[in-house]
DNA sequence: TAATATTATCGTTTATTTACGATAAACAAA
DNA sequence: TTTGTTTATCGTAAATAAACGATAATATTA
């Protein structure tokens, strides 16, 4: 049998805190995570007006966090409110945790 | 001024947890480090025994674990042993417990 | 209905990552 | 000295990520 990465069985978990380690791999979205936990929630527009990158880079950032499960959109047209989800933001603690032991 | 990742500043603990984070970001790396945590040390032979991964790319991901400082080597000729880096291990651990807070 | 505001998506370019096989380097053992 | 063992590094191909500007989508307001 070839050695290929198509033959690994991760454990979920395994897949599960590449997953969020991996959103968490870059130091903008390190930092759009920290402002949306302290103001609990913002716009799109309040982090473009913050960081010197094109709306539509932070928009892919954003789009990378909610695929994740870390953060979720809120319609409140014409803008979209973004707000930590808890949820996965504990499972992410408790994996972290239980794997940094 | 052009908006463009050059002008931004990171906080140092932004960069170190990207960084940590992107190390982490693969789950063939989390298998490595919780198989070394499992056996406090092994040699990239024993890696390449478990995962069906050329021995290249096993080396590889090793040598991304050591850059981000989550490992090291130890020379034990032809060996080389691989245990986890204690001191920046418990780094990771504060930085993720402080920010996942 | 038209204009404005806000954000996502598209298309593109460049850089990085992931994987591989082949080769080199370092050392032990024959 | 030659051979074998172990691991890193090189070179490369394919996939993914990161950034941008331009455009589309959505809903409010005029």
């Amino acid at each position: 049998m070839k050695r290929t990465i198509e033959n690994i069985e991760y454990s979920q978990s395994s897949i599960d805190l590449a997953s969020f380690a991996k959103a968490l791999g870059h130091p903008t979205r390190i930092e759009i995570l920290k402002y949306l936990n302290k103001q609990s929630c913002c716009f799109t527009g309040d982090l473009v007006d913050i960081f010197p990158l094109a709306q539509s880079t932070i928009s892919q950032h954003l789009k990378e966090l909610k695929n994740a499960g870390l953060i979720q959109g809120e319609l409140e047209p014409p803008k979209i409110k973004y707000c930590i989800n808890q949820e996965n933001w504990e499972k992410a603690k408790l994996l972290f945790n239980e794997f940094l032991k």
